[in-house]
DNA sequence: ATTCTTTTTTAACATTTGTAAAATTATTAA
DNA sequence: TTAATAATTTTACAAATGTTAAAAAAGAAT
């Protein structure tokens, strides 16, 4: 997934700032098991995936709780770190090599106030989170694990592929021990 | 709490973009047990609580599930209507006599595209919500109900004298019976 | 104040989920 | 391939939460 596409799918904005978007845009490649992000720093860029799957996770009395997945198209961001310059919970790993898209906050801040399609841009891409981040909150307080968990396979099929249990199990807020026994079920 | 207070804890804009965005918003007085939103619909406005209490909440299988309150200074908003232009999960009620300052999403809308300032205050906004839901989303993973219950009533004290056991149960995610047991333990 | 209604708590029991440890299966490295 | 390690499932039991129904308390209406 290319930097235009994922520009575009978040919102289209003119070739102009296109340009001015991508000028502040690098490429890096990172190994498997890389620690892009960690729980105790402000971070200072965000990431759009190119190739590869991430995750996010955090420390609940000495186990790791997996709360996010990433991979193609989606965005590493800390939103406390880009949203208050605060440190955020989130430690974030890859869970393969990566292909990344990198943009610094602090220049992504000074195109907010340059240019007007990119502060909607911006905007929309703030939205797009939310929304994404509301159906997590909504599934999670709608829906069992047990759901969540079909609901996830239907959804991203190459997950549990690519993720091991364990973190899974994590996200979906349950034990290992009860993934097991749904997934024993049917 | 005034519209302006609201506009700027947002965000700050100058003042002709302010005046911009008041021209498009005015107030309204609902009673109590008003349903301002309803599931099925797509929602045309947002609204900041000037003064009174709303809920937000949901069918799941016949029981309802309240799965926000705002308070004055909140907005009330349905995401996906506001962003997607599409029917949300969410219907409102106002548990006080309310007073609202309502805002037509399709005015703003033609703002964001106008006026730069307004640009990047509804880019605050959503970055601004999207930190609240964020945190909802991790207190839910990462804390217990018990946890989560003492954690609202040292953020919202008056919380527990506004809205009944029954609401904030479904809120925290367990049974009216559960927070019974919580509340006793002590 | 008294009745009626609604809200909240308590009780008894069923179900779900967690914990800890062992058994199985898969993966990695020599 | 084989041994070593890591990941997943299974088991048995404990703890937490849900369900249903009844009792108690609080609030509203006459």
């Amino acid at each position: 997934m290319n930097i235009d596409q994922i520009i575009d799918n978040i919102y289209c904005i003119p070739e102009t700032s296109r340009l001015l978007l991508k000028e502040n845009i690098n490429e890096v490649r990172l190994p498997k098991g890389y620690l892009l992000f960690k729980a105790d720093k402000v971070e200072t860029a965000v990431y759009f995936i190119k190739r590869g799957i991430a995750r996010a996770y955090t420390y609940q009395n000495d186990n790791e709780i997996t709360f996010w997945f990433g991979k193609e198209g989606d965005t590493i961001i800390s939103m406390k770190s880009y949203v208050e310059n605060k440190k955020g919970y989130e430690n974030v790993d890859l869970l393969e090599e990566c292909d990344l898209y990198e943009l610094k906050t602090t220049n992504l801040q000074k195109l907010f106030d340059k240019d007007i399609h990119i502060a909607n841009w911006g905007r929309k891409f703030a939205e797009k989170e939310l929304i994404k981040t509301e159906e997590r909150l909504i599934s999670r307080q709608f829906q069992t694990a047990s759901k969540r968990y079909k609901q996830l396979l239907t959804d991203n099929p190459d997950l549990l592929q690519r993720v091991q249990l364990s973190h899974l199990a994590s996200y979906l807020g349950i034990t290992q021990v009860s993934l097991s026994r749904i997934r024993a079920e049917k």
